[in-house]
DNA sequence: CGGCGGTCCTGTCAGC
DNA sequence: TGCTGACAGGACCGCC
């Protein structure tokens, strides 16, 4: 579920709250998710001391003393919730608990487990087979309209999947990949490698803006996401057409149209994305 | 290699 | 009030 601008609020959050504390012990309830949490991971990671909290594509990355890394990846229903430990309520998919020294619990809940979670030395971060073909981060100054059509140039399936391939770039999910292709007005069919230096000029602008604007207002929340806190998002309220099917375009009032795209749900303005 | 469809899993909601 | 099917912020795998 969660994209960029999401991953980004949790780690901004815990970045806040979890910078020194030591993780007392960590409690793996459930092992099975997009791939098995390792069994060393409780004692690779007890008794260690958060310095560093990062993202990198949608993983959240939390550093620790020893030059180990814990990697969370939130999938399409996970969570990073932290509690009070004296208030904290099991629940039914809180698959991973780590025990905090300030008296808190940082919980990884995820209902579909499409999420992981695991520990790898530092050093050994870029060879791991999930981090091996990630694509440019889009808020870097380097990726620019160039390096959009670099990627583009070979890829005939649709801009709008083409855009969410996490190996051409990285943290553009459903909502974010619908909305910039809005902005831009261009039309998510439109085959990625016919796009022109001026369209990928606009849409890799577009992209960035669009997530810098949802992190500034803590991401989107549609059914479950939350920030660590437990606050919800505020960027669904600025939505443009995601999720409107049938309701009037914002500039144009023609009713936002929903198809089908590599199996998921694109929506879009049949007029200004002609 | 690129591209597409199916699959992983649980929860929720619309429609009968 | 059920039940059923469709769908959900993602990504991998196997097939053409």
């Amino acid at each position: 579920m969660p994209e960029l601008p999401e991953v980004e609020t949790v780690c901004n959050g815990l970045r806040s709250q979890i910078i020194g504390t030591i993780i007392e012990q960590a409690t793996v309830n459930r092992r099975d998710l997009r791939q098995p949490i390792p069994s060393d991971f409780e004692k690779r990671v007890g008794e260690q001391k958060i310095t560093a909290i990062r993202r990198r594509a949608k993983y959240v990355l939390i550093e620790l003393a020893n030059g180990d890394v814990v990697i969370v990846h939130l999938g399409m229903s996970g969570s990073l919730i932290l509690y009070d430990k004296s208030a904290y309520v099991p629940r039914k998919h809180d698959h991973v608990l780590l025990e905090i020294n300030d008296g808190r619990i940082l919980a990884l809940y995820d209902p579909r487990r499409f999420g992981l979670m695991t520990v790898a030395g530092a050093e050994e971060l870029d060879n791991l087979k999930i981090f091996a073909d990630l694509g440019g981060e889009p808020l870097d100054d380097k990726i620019d309209a160039d390096y959009l059509l670099k990627v583009l140039k070979n890829a005939k399936t649709a801009i709008k999947i083409a855009i969410m391939d996490q190996v051409k770039l990285v943290g553009v999910g459903n909502i974010y990949a619908a909305e910039s292709l809005f902005r831009s007005r261009i039309n998510p069919e439109k085959p990625a490698n016919t796009l022109t230096k001026s369209e990928a000029r606009l849409l890799i602008k577009n992209i960035k803006q669009i997530l810098l604007e949802a992190i500034e207002l803590g991401g989107s929340t549609l059914r479950d996401y939350v920030r660590s806190s437990g606050d919800k998002g505020d960027f669904q309220n600025n939505f443009n057409v995601y999720g409107r099917e049938g309701l009037p375009c914002k500039i144009c009032d023609t009713p936002i149209a929903s198809i089908r795209q590599g199996g998921r749900s694109t929506f879009f303005c049949p007029k200004c994305q002609a």
